[in-house]
DNA sequence: TATGAATGAGAGTTCATTCAT
DNA sequence: GATGAATGAACTCTCATTCAT
């Protein structure tokens, strides 16, 4: 009686879609970017298969939108809470210390989870590549600011190019991070927190 | 209904099982380790679905081989390159260039396509981990052994625990690395070199 | 190289097993247990080799639950029709006339394709050991129930020990019955009946 | 230098041949007719699958011969041993006892085991089944043909048509036998050799 | 919207059979 | 004769996707 066209884009921002999303991201986290099916989603989602496809044309426009959806807001609440520090340095160490694995039983873990799949992925699909650069981007983006806004504000040393250090913080800590997650036994969150720091206070300080 | 009978193992070493690991490290850089099929492996080889699996007792173990072989060798020959070289500081940025995405178009380039899906996989399947670890230690206890023969031979300074620096050493090139071989914008061949030499002046020069 | 989760398990008792399994029975009768596979059945069950196994595990999960099926329901039906009769050696003759394979034209004669089969799996497929005891222990605990009755109301000879008669009447009657089936000259129905009934005339009459 | 017709039968004894057809006798044993494969017959023939088929045009006619060589023998055996005892009724027990399923150790258990594969093949296969009903008519022929010495000899009691009692001990012992060799609870050796030395002394005694 | 049965296109793996050596 | 690599045709099982209800 309501006739729409089949290929109509369904709404956006449907609760159930959002359902959809968290349980994608759970499924991912616990099976990997490969190995996450339809059904693995729908377990989690509490429905059924035709459900979860009902809201979404493609698997993978799935998962790429949930993998979209669990960073953006663990960027977005990582950079609200280290501009409540009152210093750049203490912004600076904040930041990463949000930005790194912690304990396996905490909910930013799930970020590298899916980070190690992403990184994976983007060598062969350009959509999550564009998505993955953008977020990389959006982090050095906000260690370089802090920097500079430490360096007007004298508390940094001048003469090292912001957006260079924070390039190479961000590829430390991603270093660091993927050896923390993968539990490499000469590598532990104490390490992380000291090596970053120390180039830190090596190059700022 | 009726088990089969384990099959008698094939010799590890025919030059067939070679041609079809070679076959396969294409295969895994070209599509991925998820998206690499028997099929493209067999393509690949010259050879059918079934002669491919006649010589391994399945696809993963072949991939696993695949992944060990190339990984194998290529830290192999770029140790051995590194050890021509006269200094210490010399062998340091030596093992660091030769262990760094390059020109896509030559062949270590390929380490790195495969690097990135180990990570990632290595999350969810422990003898892949476990390969990794080994190989990555090797990697890291290589840059530890030349840190110490040059702090014994004065040529480095002295107070940095060799281990410790080679260990955030081994993290920032995978973290410049992934970001070179993802064609990050903000990232080069040029400044991955300068950021390691940078650190290895700023800490042992 | 991820193991999938468990799949639930689907309801027991739907309309599309059912169909499945009857279609199983037929594909099992006309090609035998090693010569039935999945598409078999979809075939004579009008679906897709998918949908069949949509239903089921495995092809040998359906396998053994076709022949339960088809032998539980001709064991039930055999036995209420025999408990009609108003002797016992009536209801003896009953019971070996309808556990006796038939003219190929009619249904039961299905009963005895599966058993040759069931035999012979039997020697190395715990499962359909077990169930093959199971029924053949019913067919002689119900042979033997009706010669207690017998003796105890009188018309049969004491003295027979029961249960052991009911072990060689049925030991009999698959050896008679597995020659009829496989239509050995010497072997016809009357000569089958005649034998039986002889067995029960010399013993107990 | 020698050309042969691509056809040509291959000399139908070579001592190749012989033991190639044990080796598959020992497969069919140990894995049932339709599980064994040309490896499992190479593997205990200590050769090659490529020379296992050199000596046969398919697995399927070396797998009938393997039945033939192993039934024929076994029968001939045993004729020859029963002829020696000095009575008919020895004779028929001998017969009995030699034709029964024994310890599972010992060699003649392997007959039946084969026997089961043979009477399930026989319904869809006409080569077996010309075999089997031809083995089995032998059976019962040297049963009726001691039973009729005995008549004769005034030993066995006149009046019963020796060929009818031969197959229907011929039935007899087929039913206990399956029992036996799949280990029923309720069937025993001694039960065996009791119901068939019983029937014979019941009819004939 | 929601369900879950149904489809159909693979995917890995097995295996009789062939063939170059 | 003998070997074992190679082929190619099954076959079971998986899974995204569709669709009737």
């Amino acid at each position: 009686m309501t006739p729409a066209s089949a290929s109509a884009p369904r709404s956006r921002s449907s609760a159930t879609r959002v359902r959809v999303l968290r349980a994608a991201v759970a499924a991912i986290c616990e099976r990997g970017l490969s190995g996450t099916r339809v059904a693995d989603i729908a377990d989690r989602a509490g429905m059924s298969p035709g459900n979860v496809m009902y809201h979404f044309d493609t698997l993978e426009e799935m998962l790429i939108e949930a993998l979209r959806l669990a960073n953006e807001s663990f960027l977005t609440a990582a950079l609200e809470d280290a501009a409540r520090m009152p210093t750049a340095r203490a912004q600076v160490v904040r930041l990463v210390e949000l930005g790194m694995p912690s304990d396996p039983a905490e909910e930013p873990h799930s970020q590298w989870l899916l980070w190690l799949d992403v990184w994976a992925r983007s060598l062969r699909n350009a959509t999550v590549d564009a998505h993955r650069r953008d977020l990389e981007g959006r982090w050095i983006g906000a260690y370089a600011g802090i920097v500079e806004h430490g360096q007007a504000g004298g508390e940094f040393r001048q003469g090292v190019d912001a957006r260079d250090f924070a390039v190479r913080l961000a590829a430390l800590i991603d270093g660091l991070g993927k050896s923390l997650i993968l539990r490499d036994p000469w590598m532990s969150r104490e390490r992380m927190i000291a090596a970053c720091t120390a180039m830190v206070e090596n190059e700022l300080g």
